[in-house]
DNA sequence: GTCTATAGGCCGATAGAC
DNA sequence: GTCTATCGGCCTATAGAC
């Protein structure tokens, strides 16, 4: 999505970061590329010196956020004692990640132009939803192995602990239905109960 | 979000028309209302004449396609015998209904624009998700009074079963994946999953 | 490299004839 | 009620001065 970088100028830097916002607020048709160069400040001219057309530039922006905002889950707890406390730990910081501004924007904008912009579609889910899979899925081989959880399928079970976990936060979230009382009592109780669900099938029958 | 519709003439009906397939198929920015008018051959003016504005016009189609959209599950399964199977059929009918390309336009069109919008997130969300849970609960209900199942948070249970359905597939089709593969396969054995996990928390302990 | 100025085109909305 | 014709404005993109 993004070539080399090779020390982007500070006028280029301007442009990338004015982008950034102006597109991830309010979308693809609303930005303007006189927009883009007044919050840049700069001209139209050098605006188009850097990015040859406003597709490029909308491309290249929503691109690379998608790359940047890959979940940032390094550290799954390792040492277990509680699987559904290590559980809960994983599934709160995923929701909460899942519901920033930030995240939304991303996802507002690039379903909106994922018919436009085909490759935005397959650069988020894999720089998202997959890698958190992938992550998670690695995650709970190793809980298999230590003897906490018996699974069949475990790419499935990945799936349904992330499903349960957005529930209908995102999507209210997605559609700026934020409701306030969700901020703290809800996404506590969703997360517990996802646990709950997930353990009465995926707990292994003997600990240890 | 629609009037009263006191009989609309036809070229009204062929205005409504026009505007809901270009809207459906490629949003509110990059439709202009000369392609609306050409397309219900209409001329502009008498398209003005039937709608103050272009804001007006795509609030009034998108509002009226979450309302029709809305699920169409009138007859849940009610002589059961096997829990299990119940909740396959439903959980199959909602995810094919929730693929449908007709169903993943509107959804689109509402991420795309509720920002500006606003109203339209909270119609879809009432006439969408929200229809589907609060009849899917009553079904619950009904399956706990006949001892079928056992569930402490019924709104909740709800939830997570709707989650574990759509899981990925609804994303995926939201952003233009469609995996020819999940087509069959693929949704029936998410179904399966669901259903089994669901089961393993709510099934009721004594049947009968 | 960066600017100002503008070409060239499309859009939303309206005036006025019929 | 419906049309044609057009206004005023904003857009992407570029040419040419510095």
């Amino acid at each position: 999505m993004s070539d080399q970088d090779p020390l982007p100028s500070p006028k280029q830097r301007q442009v990338l970061e004015a982008a950034r916002m102006l597109f991830m607020a309010h979308g693809y048709g609303p930005v303007s590329m006189e927009m883009v160069a007044k919050q840049a400040q700069v001209s139209k001219a050098t605006l188009y010196a850097y990015f040859p057309s406003k597709d490029r530039l909308f491309a290249t922006i929503v691109g690379d956020a998608c790359l940047r905002a890959s979940v940032d889950e390094s550290s799954y707890p390792t040492e277990i004692d509680d699987i559904g406390a290590a559980l809960r730990e994983i599934g709160e910081r995923l929701l909460r990640f899942l519901l920033q501004p930030n995240t939304m924007a991303i996802y507002r904008v690039v379903v909106a132009e994922s018919a436009r912009f085909p490759e935005l579609g397959a650069a988020f889910m894999a720089a998202g939803p997959q890698a958190f899979l992938n992550r998670f899925t690695l995650w709970l081989r190793g809980q298999m192995a230590a003897g906490h959880l018996a699974i069949d399928d475990v790419g499935m079970a990945a799936e349904q602990f992330g499903a349960m976990l957005r529930s209908s936060h995102f999507m209210r979230a997605t559609l700026g239905l934020t409701d306030p009382a969700d901020d703290a009592a809800g996404i506590e109780h969703t997360v517990r109960e996802a646990v709950a669900t997930f353990l009465c099938r995926y707990r292994a029958t003997q600990e240890g």
